[in-house]
DNA sequence: CGATTTCA
DNA sequence: TGAAATCGG
């Protein structure tokens, strides 16, 4: 769910305006299929269907989203998780656990008509199941582009990728990443640059991250950054509780990690965590092409199979480079 | 979230 | 016309 790393981060953010992000672009699927499945909700949480009761906000989301990207220059390229680490499982089980309840509270704010504490609710029973990962992979290929799987986690793929020069940066919300060494993450990468909090709309626009000011800054290295992951808590190890990003620097800084650690963390195989971060299983194995979009197959996918409405579909994929092909496009009318 | 419509 | 509201599936 990505590392409480804000409140250290958070001063190397920069602004960094659209033009600026032309190019190839590795984005973290299950970041962006999370954030689509849990905020394109109607207001009691009810998310986006077809007629026969299918999930279908995630879709939205890649179509408009993708679009959008190619219009502006920018070729993605979306990450996909393999399979999680053992020692991650522990996290995974407690998630589900989190989800269930969610669920239950969604449907009880429902029967008492609380809207809004409904659609919270709702948003924490998201889950990016293997349905929403089939479907968004085959819209993504219909789209034209490339998707990695990688062999454990997706972040660290897409960190991998940018290191080595395959794309130029990550985009994701989490700083996981920069963990894994991402050499430049890119947060707020959202078309319409607008969020709602709590109930006001307020304008985002995209952040970049470098990770060699940020450490610089800090006058930290990468392991050292991890070591304060560790002690907050990651993916695959629960934090101290009443340690947040600050304390976690100072105790860094005083040289105290390891003892820290043992006196409350018993138990943890820390190395096994940092030795993680450091370095991942990642692949190679991957060619990254971007083909033509496959404007009828798109539109069979989301008209036909999803229920989604010719003319915004349509509407969507003139913005990309439907030149050729552009007659099955148009029979669509 | 992103697109579209409504409203001041 | 631009920001706010709401629609989409």
């Amino acid at each position: 769910m990505g590392v409480a790393l804000r409140d250290i981060i958070a001063e190397y953010r920069t602004p960094v305006p659209w033009e600026a992000l032309t190019g190839i672009a590795a984005v973290d699927a299950h970041n962006a299929l999370y954030q689509f499945l849990s905020i394109i909700r109607q207001p009691d949480g009810t998310p986006l269907m077809d007629q026969r009761g299918r999930v279908t906000s995630h879709l939205s989301g890649i179509l408009f989203r993708t679009t959008s990207f190619i219009e502006k220059g920018i070729r993605p390229v979306y990450v996909f998780d393999g399979t999680p680490p053992p020692f991650k499982q522990a996290t995974i089980e407690q998630r589900r656990q989190v989800r269930e309840q969610a669920r239950a509270r969604w449907e009880e704010a429902l029967i008492r008509g609380e809207i809004s504490e409904a659609y919270k609710q709702a948003r924490s029973a998201s889950k990016v199941d293997d349905e929403v990962i089939s479907t968004a992979k085959t819209l993504i290929g219909l789209l034209g582009l490339p998707v990695v799987k990688a062999p454990s986690e997706g972040e660290a793929q897409a960190a991998a990728m940018v290191s080595r020069g395959d794309a130029r940066y990550v985009v994701s919300q989490d700083y996981d990443t920069l963990l894994f060494g991402a050499p430049l993450l890119v947060r707020n990468l959202t078309v319409s640059g607008k969020r709602k909090l709590h109930g006001r709309t307020i304008s985002v626009s995209p952040e970049r991250i470098v990770l060699s000011e940020a450490l610089k800054g800090l006058d930290l290295s990468r392991e050292d950054l991890i070591r304060i992951a560790v002690l907050i808590g990651t993916d695959f190890n629960t934090g101290v509780r009443g340690i947040g990003a600050k304390t976690a620097l100072k105790i860094i800084r005083k040289g105290e990690f390891e003892a820290t650690v043992e006196e409350k963390l018993p138990g943890l195989d820390r190395e096994a965590v940092i030795d993680f971060f450091l370095d991942p299983p990642v692949t190679w194995e991957y060619s990254l092409s971007w083909g033509e979009p496959n404007p009828d197959g798109v539109m069979r996918m989301l008209c036909d199979g999803y229920d989604f409405a010719p003319d915004r579909v349509g509407k969507a994929l003139e913005g990309m480079n439907v030149r050729k092909g552009q007659k099955t496009l148009d029979s669509w009318f």
